[in-house]
DNA sequence: CGCGCATTTTGACATATATCAAAGCTCGCG
DNA sequence: CGCGAGCTTTGATATATGTCAAAATGCGCG
């Protein structure tokens, strides 16, 4: 939680962070409809979360990285909405949240804190609401590509080249599209001189063009 | 803004919610990188907000109706993300942020109402995405017309008969649909006698099935 | 190191929804 | 109270994406 605090706060944020948690590749995190008690933030490692519609069809709602921080969509019911799965094992530091309640009610830039990145996470969906709502399938998958660069690169890593945690098929829920559908937007990309793929590992090559195809497929 | 106070605290957010501002059908109430200062209550009317894709693309994310707090999305950057638009004359309730921040600090019951609002927030959202992403236009169209149902009846009004207040193309970029499709879905579930459709009037025949075509497409 | 399973790619074809077009309604305004 | 603009409906057709199928590839496990 990058707070910019002094000494005796900081400690005691340093003291709820303390205790890491495991989650190994495949696991939940949590579950649907389990009681909330905790956020988590994403040490290290990945995770998707999904909802699943009544008949078994699910959606994955968001891929998240190191630093990022979820279990938001459980307070507003104190039960989790949604599934969180590691995508690859992973260390996770629970937030208690009637600990994170009763702090930021002293320390207001926690507060604060808590109500951007909330905030922040409506955002984000309304740009997937965007996405699904009004793009077509090359174009969800060049964003969704350059929104996974922005943010490895914002991470220290490459922006250019970088290995996809997750399978044709979860991307295509998280894009609403059929698995194939992704794969031959792949090799469309790739027959233009875009980006290079090599099953799960991207290659960045013409970040504008890919920017381009974002706002007017191609 | 219902939270469970005693006198001299309930004054203070009365007060508050003195100023009512009057927003006529079609205007804005804010619109995408204004600068933030409130949150909104709607006092009176219903709005929509929407957000605008770079090449003038179109989606709405929302239509809220009364008792629902708008511009939470600004919280994040102090811009607004979205614009809101009046669908009929109504009256709203400015909530400047810094005095709800400042509150919430005192008043416990004010902070976990501000979370739970904004938790809600998000997982509405996750509702859109599943939507958009996994459902079958009339699926969609059912969802849609169950959902502002029950909304309407937690209001007070009837479940069962009401009046669109949004046009065929802003129900089709809410559901991610062209106009048309949305009015030959309208026009199916009549035949299929779901519904009756007259226009902007619409009475709910047969809940169930409703609810089922939401499930199953049929 | 190689077998076998899961994932990915690619092709052929099906279909839901979009697009284009025209006609019919409605409702507000004069 | 009737006219006209803007919605809405409906039809015919186009197209993007889904579906089904099979081959190719990669990867974990023994």
């Amino acid at each position: 939680m990058p707070v910019d605090l002094s000494g005796d706060d900081m400690q005691r944020i340093n003291d709820l962070v303390q205790k890491k948690q495991r989650v190994a590749r495949g696991d939940y995190l949590y579950r649907s409809n389990d009681p909330f008690h905790s956020l988590y933030a994403i040490r290290t490692g990945s995770f998707k979360t999904q909802v699943l519609h009544a008949d078994g069809r699910e959606q994955v709602t968001g891929f998240q990285m190191t630093g990022e921080i979820i279990g938001l969509d459980a307070i507003s019911t104190d039960l989790h909405s949604c599934d969180a799965v590691a995508m690859e094992d992973s260390e996770v530091c629970a937030l208690p949240f009637n600990q994170l309640e009763t702090m930021s009610r002293e320390l207001p830039s926690l507060q604060r804190h808590l109500y951007k990145i909330m905030s922040r996470e409506i955002v984000r969906d309304q740009g997937i609401m965007l996405l699904l709502g009004s793009m077509r399938a090359e174009e969800r998958l060049a964003a969704f590509l350059l929104n996974l660069s922005q943010r490895l690169a914002r991470r220290g890593f490459s922006a250019t080249q970088f290995q996809l945690r997750m399978s044709r098929q979860e991307i295509g829920s998280y894009l609403g599209l059929k698995l194939e559908t992704v794969s031959r937007a792949f090799s469309h990309f790739q027959e233009l001189g875009l980006i290079n793929v090599k099953v799960r590992a991207i290659e960045i090559i013409d970040v504008q063009k890919l920017q381009a195809a974002v706002n007017c497929s191609s």
